[in-house]
DNA sequence: TTTATTTTTTAGATTTGTCTAAACATTAAT
DNA sequence: ATTAATGTTTAGACAAATCTAAAAAATAAA
């Protein structure tokens, strides 16, 4: 089956309302997706009509097992992009999302395979969200920060929460991205500071509010 | 200035109709499309208002400056992810031309700039067609067919005219894609076949017919 | 438990891009 | 130079996705 833009950006909204709560309402789907209530009604029934929800009139609706299943489909191409916008064209983690939000509607089930392959099959976009696989699987990889890692484990970044302008440069700086490779040479009981080593470069002291940012995962 | 995906569509058309005749007709325009001439005829009206050709009813249009500007920006587009389809994510040739109509609507001006340098910007995209840069300038570099090629000389592999499945399997089996180095060892004059040189795999030699398909450049 | 407030839905209008059928222009043929 | 054939445009309709304004249902407050 094939959607629009338009119903796929619904169906998407309403699987990420749904990780909240388990019902979803009419103020606060349009409230996600910019429009106003009455659209979303229309927009409801066009996508009962297609199987895709439970939907009782004034009392909510949420995705059924089809609807989650194409929602999963439109998750992982969304973070497949990002990914790839991150980790091969080199745009800062805060810049991608509305351009994935446009290559995620490119429908070709081989270009999605292909792409996943090319990027050798990430489990989690730049933001470290899962990235549901072809059958909408996700493995929530296990994700510590590097203030909790233990010393002397070889660790791979895999997401940063602070995206701030200062907290990008820095990771810049000393070269840490997502996938970068680090060990945490040793721990400053005096403030928490953490003493790390990126492959191939010197290692460098970060503070315990860095640190905490920073998640990794074993390989 | 920002266009629905219809207008790109329609702007592109007329840019390729324009390659063999000056002007262009409705009806040829509307066959390229695959729509109505009445439709043809309505989007016209639009794209007049927005200042992109110069139209006289029942005497064909042509674009203009502006709209000549356009076209060749979704032109790069378009080229650059079928390159990326091809290179990057090992699509056929002859596979790409559907998912690059969907990707070249993407709008984001940063993505194509950091699209380009990732793929160290390419000249000619997978058909041999010679990509605009940013400023709407195509270098089309020179073509010679490997049965026109001198011997000894390094050359680059930019094009295939023929893309039947038989030829991108000859192809496969010796080894060549876009962008392979490759050099003509001898030529006999016998039957005009060629034996060449793909980097790090043994000679082989192939038929005039084929070396007659296979495009190449120098570096 | 009425009344007020909020939320949701309906009804009807609008825009974009398409269509069919009919009218109008242009070109070709007799 | 008319007539015929072809090509193009207009007029009016339609589907998708949106909107506003008003009605209806659910919830909260007095």
């Amino acid at each position: 089956m094939n959607f629009t833009i338009s119903e796929e950006n619904y169906i998407k909204s309403i699987y990420h309302l749904q990780q909240q709560s388990e019902v979803v309402t009419t103020n606060s789907l349009a409230n996600e997706i910019q429009t106003r209530p009455a659209s979303v009604t229309d927009m409801l029934k066009k996508l009962q009509t297609k199987k895709l929800l439970e939907y009782e009139k004034y009392k909510g609706f949420r995705l059924n097992a089809l609807g989650n299943k194409i929602a999963l489909s439109i998750v992982r191409r969304h973070r497949l992009w990002e990914y790839f916008l991150v980790t091969k064209l080199g745009f800062e983690w805060d810049r991608v999302h509305d351009i994935a939000e446009e290559l995620e509607h490119v429908s070709s089930i081989e270009l999605i395979q292909k792409l996943d392959a090319f990027l050798n099959y990430p489990q989690a976009d730049p933001h470290g969200d899962p990235i549901p696989d072809v059958n909408g699987k996700m493995t929530v990889i296990k994700q510590v920060s590097i203030a909790d890692v233990p010393v002397k484990e070889n660790v791979i970044v895999s997401s940063v929460s602070n995206q701030s302008p200062e907290m990008l440069e820095l990771l810049k700086h000393y070269h840490i991205g997502i996938g970068t490779e680090i060990k945490v040479n040793m721990r400053l009981s005096f403030d928490g500071s953490v003493e790390i080593k990126v492959l191939k470069y010197a290692a460098c002291i970060i503070s315990e509010q860095v640190a905490k940012n920073i998640f990794v995962h074993h390989d």
